[in-house]
DNA sequence: CAGAAGTGTGAACGATGTTCAAAAGTATTT
DNA sequence: AAATACTTTTGAACATCGTTCACACTTCTG
């Protein structure tokens, strides 16, 4: 327990951003109150807004905490010494499994926006990079003429289709992805993907 | 101008969905205000819930529209007898293309959400076939050995490997995908596909 | 034309994010 | 130790939403 003003004010930083996290995880983002958060996390109502500027920023905290797991999560998916594709299907499957353990924490991810005209802090921006910073070694071993940018960007559109399957599947209102399909499909993806890049 | 009540009724819907489309055009979903549509509709606040149940529903009256124009311009944009993996190639330019002129019509396709435990009514849900049907005829011949349920569900993937990349490089305010690239990346990814599925 | 039935209205309600004047707490000075 | 200046915390008040519903208005019926 922190005695000076500093530390009890990062107590409260933390108090809040758990407490705001286990309110996405109970009902999702739409779930997250201003009131009930600060309820949860023993201060004042306007204590939220002097820690942090407003409730986006403090959904943007834990976002940053939630990107931080998968990256681990997804580190922990690669088995030692596989080759490339290998890589690629268990960093897929790492994405599908992380989506499917931490479902309202992975949504929150894509579906919180920030107001008309307010952009993102770079520092968030930055921890984004989990999301395909695993895949660019792999990707370039199978397409050594790739390099630098170009392929980061291939990187990232790797991730965005993977991702895709896995979000209309898991928050599409329409066309329902059976479950048990899913790793199938993804995993049909990764595969022709990476065929038809090696080719 | 209809004249019995019945006609005076369904022009109300119909000022209602153009107002609110426009509205969504002009600020995104989150510019749909109940008080500011029903005022360009030129009718009064409590209309809107007689015509519609609720905010939510106009929302959806105006995505089916959306869905039927993109099915239009989809179609348009394939070529007269191109072979399979031209026409997946014309379809995924085609889907980029609309949600560049489209942007915020078809951003709120994705965006928008029911309140919790309200579930999508199946009018609406079929209009969301036009996002994968003409996917499979080409993919049925690139891969014969797909058919009728397995056929539609591998349909659904690579559409949603399209979207997923579309979506991210739009919508996603992390790694900005620069537009110039765009068409590019997502031309690599279907050619991918396509070689890897073939095969 | 009187009354019944149906239709349209917009003030009022409840929920929500945010602000800010005042209260409570802490540090500094005398 | 008391008085004063400064900082921190509080929660009532505000603005903005979607939504409801008692009432006014219109249209049909006998």
């Amino acid at each position: 327990m922190g005695n000076n003003r500093e530390e009890q004010r990062g107590d409260l930083r933390k108090r809040l951003i758990g407490a705001a996290e286990a309110r996405i995880v109970a009902g999702g983002l739409e779930g997250l109150k201003a009131r009930e958060v600060t309820a949860d996390a023993g201060c004042a109502l306007g204590m939220l807004y002097i820690v942090f500027d407003d409730l986006d920023r403090l959904v943007l905290q834990v976002n940053s905490r939630t990107l931080a797991r998968l990256g681990v999560a997804l580190a922990a998916a690669v088995p030692e010494g596989a080759a490339p594709k290998e890589v690629m299907a268990a960093l897929a499957q790492g994405y599908l499994g992380f989506a499917l353990n931490n479902f309202r924490l992975w949504s929150a991810l894509f579906t919180h926006r920030l107001p008309h005209g307010v952009a993102v802090p770079e520092w968030h921006k930055l921890d984004h990079e989990v999301l395909f910073a695993q895949i660019i070694a792999p990707l370039g071993q199978l397409r050594p003429d790739l390099r630098g940018a170009e392929l980061q960007q291939r990187a990232i559109t790797v991730f965005a289709a993977v991702h895709g399957v896995v979000m209309l599947a898991l928050t599409g209102r329409f066309f329902a992805t059976p479950r048990n399909a899913l790793a199938g499909e993804v995993a049909a993806l990764v595969d022709a993907m990476m065929r038809g890049l090696a080719g």
